[in-house]
DNA sequence: AGCCATTTGTGCAAATGAGCACAAACAGCG
DNA sequence: CGCTGTTTGTGCTCATTTGCACAAATGGCT
């Protein structure tokens, strides 16, 4: 382990491993080993041992890893040792689906607040929330001190969202619609476009 | 340009130059460069030039690409110069949303129809659609051919459905249950995890 | 026609990533 | 307590991926 940088790739691995022994905890196993962490997730064993080792030594040879342990180190690793608030903007059907859905328990996150601009579904009410008129977005999510956002809203009006977000101080975005969002390189951006991964298998079918 | 087979993570990118040229024709444009196309992803133009030059040439020295006929090089290429059908199982906010979403046209994609087991919500109207009885999932999926298919059901009952889907023939499935699943090699498996995607951006948070 | 400004496709080198294989560490057991 | 069967962490090698840099091609302009 040393302190240079860790290579993006790695990173994006982690939460897969950590994915997998959160599985594995439910499955009420105390032990597992890199082999067969790999064997669900599709990585070879060394691999795995090599990502973890970047961090630490957190296995024990002989024995494997105590998966609560691993848990618990990953989520300090990737700050989700703690539950960021989200702002979900676009209550569309992707909008509202992300706000109800259940999945983020547990996974460090916790959405608490949709926004949109449609007169007609400001104040409507979509699970435990009622949709935020976007026109105080801005102000709201500085005052809130929010720093992730999903933006889920039609693909003509990402880019305007996007650079409302950048002012209001977020820093990291998930966005649903299918563009590429130009943001500063101190905000991280992340892409959710199942057209993507479709098109990433029909290459192989004939 | 050689028939060595072409490395996955070029194939990857593809999806992302064909929505990026998709973008400026809906702008427009009729011609573009490297570039300008590597600009807007966020991609070296080298690396552009040399993904492209794996299966074909398509550009013209001094001028760049004919966004059109790129378009259409890169829909051919991704066998994508067709409509695929989708069936989607699970009829939850992530079904419903997935059954209602209008960003699959023009993309290669058509959902058909949609499956769910729940006596409350076989029937039921969404969208375009009426929420068949998972009970005849298999043999519909057989009859009508079908080679693709979204899971939207709960992470308990993914695999389940997994392995019913590579039962009933389908080559492609898109999952949005947070587990990893087991399927037989011949069949293409992608995920989408939201938490995964946030989780890659907090560690970068401190 | 000749020149200039562009831009592609690609050979080659550099950088990055993955995997093998093994010493060291450990648990269980006789 | 020593032996056996595991499993980690890692040095080293191999494979893959990226980027540089340039010849060749092209269009526009004078």
């Amino acid at each position: 382990m040393s302190d240079k940088e860790i290579p993006n790739i790695i990173v994006g691995r982690l939460p897969l491993y950590l994915r997998s022994l959160q599985r594995m905890k439910k499955e009420d196993r105390q032990i597992t080993s890199s082999q067969e962490l790999g064997e669900r997730i599709g990585i070879s064993a060394a691999q795995i041992r090599k990502d973890l080792s970047q961090f630490g030594e957190f296995g024990k040879q002989g024995t494997g890893y105590t998966i609560d342990y691993l848990i618990k180190q990953i989520r300090r690793i990737l700050h989700i040792d703690q539950e960021w608030d989200i702002a979900v903007i676009g209550a569309g059907d992707i909008g509202s689906a992300v706000a109800r859905y259940k999945g983020f328990a547990n996974r460090g996150f916790r959405v608490t607040v949709i926004f949109d601009g449609d007169p007609g579904k400001i104040g409507a009410q979509i699970g435990d929330f009622t949709v935020q008129d976007s026109a105080y977005m801005v102000d709201m999510i500085k005052k809130t001190g929010i720093r992730i956002a999903m933006i889920a809203v039609p693909a003509a009006k990402a880019q305007q969202v996007a650079d409302q977000l950048v002012e209001a101080g977020i820093q990291a975005i998930l966005n649903y619609a299918p563009i590429n969002l130009n943001a500063p390189s101190n905000v991280r951006v992340q892409y959710i476009d199942p057209s993507i991964h479709l098109q990433r298998m029909t290459y192989y079918l004939e």
